[in-house]
DNA sequence: ATGATTAGTCAGCAG
DNA sequence: CTGCTGACTAATCAT
C-alpha cells in the first residue's frame, strides 16, 4: 500500500510535469506562430507594395518610350521633308540645265550664219590674204583670179 | 412559496432563453464573420492576381514600344541614306554642269579667232563684198581702195 | 446592425 | 522541429 500510494503519487507528479511541459510547449509554439502569422502578412504586403512599385515605374518608362517614339518619328518625318526639298532642287538643276542646252543649240545655230561664211571664204581657193607690210596702216593686197 | 419557485422557474427559464438567443445570435454572427473573411481573402486574393497581369500585360506592351522604337529608327536611318544619296546625285549633277561650262566657255575661246576675223572683216571699210551676177559660177569682185 | 479588416490561434504541409 | 500559410474567430473600424 505505502509503495502503491507514493508510486501514485510519482506517476501523478510526473503527470503533471508533463502536462506542464505539454502545456510550456504549446505556449512556446503558439508564441512563435504569433511570430510566424505577423511575418507572414508583412511580407504579404511587402510583395503587394513591390509589386505596385513597379508597375509604377513601368508606367513611367512606357511614357518615356512614348515620347522616344514620338521623337524618332518626328525626325522620320523631318528627314522626309529634307528629301523632298532636295528632290525639288535637283529638278530644278535638270531643268536649267536643260534650258542651258537649248540656248546653247539656240546659239550654235546663230553661229551657223557664221560657220557658212568661214566655209565660203575657206572654199574660195581663189581668194587669199596676206600680210603685205609690218607698217601701223598696212594695206591689204588682194589678188583676184578670174576662173 | 410556490409562486417564488415558479417566478425563479420562469425567471431561469428566460435567462435559459436570453442566452440561448445571445449564444444563437452569436453563432450567426461567427458564421457571418467566417463568409467576411473568406470574402476579404478571396478579394486580396483577386487584387494582387489583377495587378500581376496587369504587370504581364504593361511588359508585353513595353516590348512592343521598344519594336515600334526600332523600326522608327531604322527608318530614319533609310531617310537619312537616300537623303546622302540625292546629295551625291546632286554634287554630281552641278560638276557636270561646271565641266559643261568650261566646255562651252573654251569653245568660245577658240570661237574668240573667229570673231577677230569677223571684227576684222567688219573693221575693214575698204573691202566690200558684192554679188555680181545671178549666174551659177558667179566671179566675185573686189574692189580695192588704197587709203 | 452589417460588412470589412486586423491580429491571434490552430491545423497542416514542407524542408 | 521550424517556418509558412490558409482558414477560423474575436475585436475593432466604418458605414
Amino acid at each position: 500500500m505505502k509503495t502503491t500510494r507514493e508510486l501514485n503519487k510519482l506517476l501523478k507528479k510526473r503527470g503533471i510535469d508533463k502536462d506542464r511541459q505539454k502545456e510550456l510547449k504549446q505556449e512556446r509554439r503558439t508564441l512563435k506562430n504569433r511570430g510566424y502569422a505577423a511575418n507572414c502578412r508583412v511580407k504579404r504586403e511587402t510583395e503587394e507594395k513591390t509589386l505596385e512599385k513597379r508597375n509604377d515605374k513601368m508606367r513611367y518608362e512606357m511614357e518615356i518610350k512614348m515620347s522616344e517614339i514620338e521623337e524618332a518619328k518626328k525626325e522620320t518625318e523631318q528627314m522626309k521633308r529634307r528629301y523632298c526639298n532636295l528632290n525639288s532642287e535637283i529638278e530644278q538643276l535638270k531643268k536649267e540645265h536643260e534650258l542651258y542646252l537649248m540656248k546653247v543649240e539656240e546659239d550654235n545655230a546663230t553661229r551657223g550664219q557664221e560657220r557658212g561664211l568661214k566655209a565660203l571664204l575657206a572654199n574660195r581657193t581663189e581668194i587669199k590674204w596676206e600680210k603685205v607690210k609690218e607698217e601701223p596702216v598696212s594695206p591689204i593686197s588682194l589678188k583676184t583670179y578670174s576662173i
